[in-house]
DNA sequence: ATGACATTCTTGT
DNA sequence: ACAAGAATGTCAT
């Protein structure tokens, strides 16, 4: 049942390494051939893999990746005010703020730092690695990613953000939000993903924007802070969006330096990077 | 390209 | 209270 899945998981660590090539030595234009070389795949075969994973060709996605396309999507007229705009153009189901509902928690059981919390976890394959899925009975609460060998860190990673709260792994309780949570063909309007979010009520602010960024899109620190109401604080802003506890659902990739630059990842620029290229496949599909 | 600094919010002391 | 730091942005070299 879980073939696809479980392949593109696997594929990841191939792409991986290729990105991060890409990345290290954009400069002279790595041949495909040069790629399948340093991962100890023929061209053909990394072609194949990087595809399958991305619905992209390693060429195409490497110009998604690139900084004139981040730009080129930081240049177009703000659709993130305009929800609607954006639903007539590419169809129901596409936009992030539709296909999740989010609750926030009382700002008492965050300053509780989680006391009387209990979060079922569990650590799924998915596109971009291990991904640990966190969820309470009102809905998802955490997202975090891993590569084989650092589950460790991230659940305790994820413990810091809650240390009263009571952890529990089970993986059959979070299965499914992973599952949904990295299948497009899931992201749907009449059966939306329930979210609960934990933070400062000006964290939660920032993250209700970020939920209005279309996939395939991104914006910058500014246009987030300006968005919410708050023109001088971008900075601010980018700690908000570093502490994100739901990456990936809730979408803190798409928010890059107002350059264009992707200027950081808590989980790495490499899963940044990757996340961009991999929605540029989804909105191709 | 690089560096200083302005500015807002959160957190640990 | 206060000081330090953060996934920024801008301006001066």
């Amino acid at each position: 049942m879980s073939f696809i899945q479980t392949d593109i998981a696997g594929d990841y660590q191939i792409v991986r390494r290729a990105i991060e090539l890409i990345s290290e030595n954009w400069r002279d234009q790595p041949e495909l051939e040069e790629l399948a070389l340093a991962v100890g795949k023929s061209p053909s075969q990394l072609q194949k893999i990087f595809t399958r994973w991305a619905g992209l060709s390693p060429k195409a996605f490497l110009q998604a990746v690139t900084l004139d396309h981040a730009r080129r999507l930081l240049a177009e007229p703000i659709p993130i005010l305009e929800a609607s705009y954006e639903l007539g153009l590419s169809g129901p189901g596409r936009l992030h703020d539709l296909f999740v509902t989010h609750e926030a928690m009382s700002p008492g059981v965050y300053k509780a730092r989680g006391e009387g919390l209990t979060l079922n976890y569990g650590f799924h394959d998915c596109p971009f690695g291990q991904a640990l899925v966190m969820a309470t009975d009102r809905g998802l609460a955490g997202v975090a990613f891993c590569d084989p060998g650092g589950e460790r860190s991230a659940l305790e990673d994820m413990k810091t953000r809650w240390p009263r709260a009571r952890f529990v792994e089970d993986k059959a309780s979070t299965a499914n939000y992973a599952a949904r949570s990295f299948d497009p063909a899931r992201w749907r309007a009449d059966d939306p993903l329930r979210v609960v979010m934990i933070g400062t009520d000006f964290e939660i602010r920032v993250w209700e924007g970020l939920l209005r960024i279309p996939v395939g899109k991104a914006t910058s620190y500014s246009r987030i802070a300006e968005t919410i109401g708050v023109a001088n604080a971008p900075r601010a802003v980018g700690r908000a969006v570093a502490r994100n506890p739901l990456s990936f659902v809730v979408p803190c990739h798409r928010v890059v330096g107002k350059s264009g630059a992707l200027t950081g990842y808590h989980w790495g620029l490499t899963r940044k990077r990757a996340m961009l290229g991999w929605e540029a496949g989804v909105i191709a599909a």
